[in-house]
DNA sequence: GCAAAAGTGTTATTGGTACACCCATGG
DNA sequence: CCATGGGTGTACCAATAACACTTTTGC
């Protein structure tokens, strides 16, 4: 059967990331004004088409290199393909997306037409574009969870209560740093630089500096239940 | 910028799914073998290219009724992008894969070229078919515990002796029948249908037949840690 | 009655939250 | 010595695994 449905069509294929940070208190996405039809001045996500040579994971670095500096990107993941056949106007364009974190001191330059905005307080997006980011966020709040992928969001030293702040943010409610310190230790995640902080002028106990032990993503929690017998 | 590299680039897009269904005692998937070259006589996922009007969800539904049929597929899901340049030979191609559950009742008719074959011993694989195979399993095993994912593996009806059996198959190490039976049933993913089973020659209290409440997956264990404040 | 299979009761343990309390500093 | 913020001790709680025990059947 060769159809208009089922016949094999060469297609562009287009990778975008929602990049996401913690900054000014909020976890928030770096979207650009689009400047042209279709969807002028709507807000979208930085990518671009499919490169002959490369992955999907490389090509996403390579554009995003043309927006923030590479460096500064913590961990990158694949989130999904978007495919519906109307999902941009004009020739088919399919989508896969990624998921990126950029650490809470790092300040990337951006260019003048980008700006950072909380996920929970988009602007008007272009395409499916919104969607995209209210995965990414979900996909972020639900590994905050269950890996280490807080050291993708923090500073590489920080008190516990600054990564408290960056989990609250991240998560969108309150986090206690007596219990966020508790899991993570207990996990073997977190490891004290040595080194503390200075209290402000009205004093306070000095605060220990700690670091993630891992860069890196892994799983932390694997199983919830129905774990192999006899794992004592 | 405009290179080689950059250019875009139409391409192929194929999809492909992993199904997977408890049969004969173990988790197995299906695959066909290949005639032609390249790589003949490997066994590969079904799949093909993805159609001019339809989204990828649809093209695999369409795909797969052409070797099982589709109303046996309990569940489907998207797991990942291929994308390595090399991944097949020729013309570059770019893969989505999926995730297809078959009910352990069900014996779809399968083309004469196709059989099904544990997970855990799979034959020489096409391309990087294996590799997928491997994700689909993992994936299925993660969700196993935390969503009602079950569903899709088991009959409409069941004794807690022979769902023990289909998860024991599926995540490969042995089950307890009552401790699953606890956790189900206290997230409320079981109900009795009223019925029970004859015991056999050698006697044994009859077993009552449970379902499944739902149909369709849900998340049922959605914080492992980490979770909002004050929800008692 | 006895073996077999299903199902329930009970306990121990683990991992998590909440909160009281102690510690170290500035003024 | 008091206010402030950091860190620890501990009580409580929910979920789960392990296993002993009871129930219901065939022979």
């Amino acid at each position: 059967m060769r159809d208009a449905t089922t016949e094999p069509t060469p297609l562009a294929h287009e990778v975008v990331a929602a990049v996401l940070q913690v900054r000014a208190g909020s976890l928030r996405v770096m979207l650009w004004e689009r400047a042209l039809e279709p969807h002028a001045h709507r807000w979208s996500l930085p990518g671009g088409q499919l490169g002959r040579g490369e992955d999907i994971e490389a090509s996403i670095r390579r554009q995003l290199a043309e927006k923030v500096d590479i460096r500064q990107l913590a961990h990158v993941e694949q989130l999904a393909v978007f495919s519906a056949p109307d999902r941009v106007p004009g020739p088919r364009v399919v989508a896969t997306a990624f998921l990126g974190l950029v650490r809470s001191d790092a300040d990337p330059a951006v260019p003048p037409d980008t700006d950072w905005f909380p996920v929970d307080d988009l602007p008007v997006t272009a395409f499916d574009h919104g969607a995209i980011v209210l995965r990414a966020r979900d996909r972020l709040r639900a590994k905050l969870s269950y890996t280490n992928i807080g050291f993708a969001l923090a500073p590489p030293a920080f008190t516990m209560s600054e990564l408290r702040g960056i989990y609250s943010a991240a998560l969108g409610y309150s986090v206690s740093a007596t219990n966020l310190q508790r899991v993570l230790a207990r996990r073997g995640l977190l490891e004290s630089t040595g080194d503390t902080t200075k209290p402000g002028r009205s004093g306070g106990r000095p605060a220990t500096l700690f670091r993630f032990t891992n860069t890196g993503m892994q799983v932390t929690d694997p199983f919830a239940v129905l774990r192999p017998p006899g794992r004592r």
